[in-house]
RNA sequence: GCGCGCUUAGCUCAGUUGGUAGAGCAACGCAUUUACACUGCGAAGGCCGGGGGUCCGAGUCCCUCAGCGCGCACCA
């Protein structure tokens, strides 16, 4: 007997073990299967591109249900004979990144203009290198079966060239344009950011309603009202019938008399308020689209600091946060302040990386248009070229209701805001020199070009992630085999920024989806229900640690069973230590089975009686189904029928029952075939839940030659690709 | 305001086209030189959020109300 097997088992030991033989195997890469004769040439593919982690750190529970759901379904994929490739990568994350190294750097006191653009790039790089080394030292630790020798990150030299190449079609299509428009500013990132990446919070503040002429007008803003000189209303409101459209007036405002004109627009609400307001079109979207429509002067209030400009008067160079009581006091003691309510509640948009309060600008910046019809794209929009494979079902999303929400918030985009102020990241491939503009693969060589300063949106190469991982533009072997790719899986909440934009790219640059599911799961939770963030520290559960308590096995068995596509999911220490316990059972069951089998011809077993020929086609039903579920991509129903299957039948009944035969020595042999044909085909099928437990047994049970490993079984019911 | 979910056993959640309510954990009773106490056997526990409708039949489909969560928009 194995002497392994008169321990309990010991997953500490085992799983670092284990996935250096996986890995030195060379199975993770379908090349490799295919050259030792585990995959047939002309297999089915199977693909999945890891949805690049951020190189800002660690790995979260987030990261690590991701693997294992991914994990589950390559590994799954690899047995039924499929080619199969996931492809691992990470993600510069640009703004992200870069605010962390700033603020590593603050620490130090250094600030990143004191060493420069070149400089800094370093410290980043450096320590995007750092993150990149501890996540795929985690992700291996997960047991991820990933294709490390296909790594790609979204900022190295391929990945660039694929970025430029999207560029610069879509300026050529005049899909990309750079214009004067609205945007969100950040002034503590010091960057346009993208709506996308806007975070509404709700803060109760004051509201002040101010004496404007004959009028009533009220803000949550008096600091922005320096320059407002027109005062809207709708024009069925009775109560301001006698006013004319486009009338002008002479109101007392903050820095004395200015005239006014009045505009009628059925803009607005004629219920909230006094049914009258005043407009800033520099800083605000809706008042900017109202600007443009009566062709209204536009004038800018506040700076990219956040502080007040010289139209401001007395105020000018203040920052708004200080000047707003001051404005208000003036206002008050020119007796314009009618009333203050202070219980207003107001959502603040701020920014998702620096958490700065969003300061809408004018500004001149690069924009991806998505209403443009594309004639290379039979005339369609890129709004059209996202919408149309999810209505006309090419691409399946899972669960299905997402798909509202994903039409829901195409309806309402707007263009795509690509520039931003920072430096990490991949700078925009537009030259300028006087008012000449070049875009371009190449570095024009005529020294008087100067390049953009910006970089680009880091979903703009995310986007091309399904093919520029796969050596996109070129027309490589790899992008003909594994695009599209057969899943995508990630959590819901970047629907948006990553999902649609995939769909963007690959439908726009290649004609064709870019993957045919999508599988969202949810956000993991802690037990009492709260988000898993690095807000809550100690209490947020880090999945190294549970790997080094109860083993990466448990973990994963605790992540699927329970977990249903779309919702979040508890997860708590308890439900943890229970699969610990299953993983035990298998080790205890497994070591039974192999010493009653150890001196078995496996070449030659005998038939089985009536009441274990019946348990054995219990099984092959119990295979069947499991087999459907997981194409079906219910993983959590398919675990929970196996640890069903295992404990309570295989276990409690074919094993007890076995017992007796044996020890009476009636139809022993029987029992015995029964055993081991059973353990073998369940630790097959529980495999792609729990690889490491399983692969051990399996080489204790083999002790053949060293390719023999579960990971490359086969499935144990018949398909084509056998 | 518009949209999307969720509400099922004490807790966490399954429940695929409608056909007699399920699991895990917890709690309860019993057993125990067994591959395994990281065990086994057993019993208990639910007007499936409220109301209405369709149907021979509804946890499941439709309408409506409520609580919770989320997304989008508006917020002068």
């Amino acid at each position: 007997m194995d002497e392994k097997l008169l321990k309990p088992y010991d997953p500490k030991e085992t799983e670092s073990r284990i996935y250096k033989l996986w890995e030195k195997s060379g199975f993770f890469n379908p090349d490799v299967c295919i050259e030792k004769g585990i995959i047939k040439s002309n297999a089915e593919p199977f693909s999945i591109v890891l949805p690049p982690p951020n190189v800002t750190g660690n790995l979260h529970t987030g990261h690590a249900l991701m693997l294992v759901i991914e994990d589950i379904m390559t590994r799954y994929a690899r047995m039924q004979g499929k080619k199969t490739l996931w492809l691992p990568g990470t993600d510069h994350a640009a703004i992200a990144t870069q605010s962390k190294v700033e603020k590593l750097l603050e620490k130090e006191g250094i600030r990143k203009n004191d060493i420069g653009r070149e400089e800094f790039l370093k410290r980043v790089e450096k320590y995007a290198k750092d993150s990149h080394d501890i996540i795929v030292n985690q992700a291996k630790t997960m047991g991820a079966s990933l294709d490390w020798s296909r790594e790609a990150f979204t900022l190295d030299e391929k990945r660039n060239l694929a970025v430029k190449t999207a560029f610069k079609q879509m300026y050529d299509d005049g899909l990309i344009y750079r214009g004067n428009r609205m945007v969100n500013w950040d002034p503590k990132g010091q960057t346009v950011i993208s709506d996308d990446e806007i975070i509404y919070e709700e803060k109760k503040g004051k509201f002040y309603t101010f004496k404007y002429g004959p009028f009533k007008i009220g803000t949550a803003r008096p600091e922005t009202k320096f320059g407002d000189k027109y005062v809207v209303m709708h024009p069925d409101d009775k109560r301001y019938k006698d006013w004319k459209h486009m009338q002008k007036i002479t109101v007392e405002w903050i820095n004395g008399p200015i005239e006014a004109t009045i505009i009628k627009d059925e803009i607005i609400d004629m219920e909230f308020g006094t049914g009258v307001m005043t407009i800033t079109p520099w800083h605000s979207h809706e008042d900017f689209a109202l600007a443009e429509k009566y062709k209204l002067d536009k004038e800018q209030i506040i700076d990219k600091y956040g502080k007040l400009l010289p139209i401001a008067g007395e105020f000018a160079g203040m920052k708004i946060g200080d000047a707003r009581e001051k404005i208000v006091e003036k206002l008050k003691t020119k007796g314009l302040l009618v009333s203050i309510d202070e219980n207003y509640v107001n959502r603040v948009a701020t920014a998702e990386r620096s958490n700065g309060v969003i300061e809408p600008q004018i500004m001149l910046q690069w924009f991806v248009d998505v209403n443009k019809k594309i004639p290379s794209r039979n005339n369609k929009s890129l709004k059209e070229l996202m919408l149309e494979p999810v209505r006309d079902r090419k691409i399946k999303i899972i669960p299905e209701h997402f798909k509202k929400v994903y039409f829901h918030w195409i309806e309402n985009l707007r263009d795509w805001c690509i520039s931003r102020q920072i430096w990490y990241g991949h700078r925009i491939p537009v030259w300028y020199k006087g008012n000449e503009i070049y875009c371009g693969l190449e570095t024009p060589t005529d020294k008087e070009w100067k390049q953009d300063e910006d970089t680009l949106d880091t979903w703009f190469s995310s986007g091309l992630w399904t093919f520029s991982t796969l050596g996109w533009p070129e027309k490589t072997k790899d992008l003909k085999t594994y695009h599209p790719t057969s899943v995508l899986e990630t959590g819901h909440d970047i629907l948006f920024f990553w999902i649609a934009r995939m769909i963007l790219m690959s439908q726009y640059l290649l004609g064709e989806i870019p993957f045919k599911s999508v599988y969202l799961h949810g956000m993991i939770r802690t037990a009492d229900g709260k988000k898993m963030s690095k807000s809550l520290g100690d209490k947020a559960i880090d999945p190294l640690d549970i790997i080094k308590k109860y083993g990466n096995d448990a973990l994963r068995m605790a992540m699927i069973i329970g977990n249903t596509p779309g919702n979040d999911l508890k997860l708590n220490e308890n439900d943890i230590r229970g699969y610990k316990k299953f993983t035990n059972k298998i080790w205890n069951a497994s070591r039974f089975v192999i010493e009653q089998t150890k001196d078995f011809d496996i070449l030659n077993l005998p038939n089985l009686d009536e009441e274990d020929e019946k348990s054995n086609q219990e099984l092959q039903k119990l295979v069947a189904e499991i087999s459907k579920e997981m194409d079906e991509f219910r993983f959590s129903i398919a675990a929970e029928k196996i640890y069903h299957y295992f404990w309570h039948t295989f276990a409690d009944i074919i094993i007890e029952r076995s017992k007796i035969k044996i020890l009476k020595n009636q139809n022993a042999l029987s029992a015995k075939t029964l055993l081991y044909t059973h353990l073998n085909i369940l630790l097959k099928i529980l495999h792609p839940f729990i690889p490491f437990v399983t692969e051990e047994i399996w080489s204790i049970i083999k002790k053949r030659d060293k390719d023999d490993l579960i990971m490359v079984a086969k499935w144990p019911i018949k398909n084509d690709n056998y």
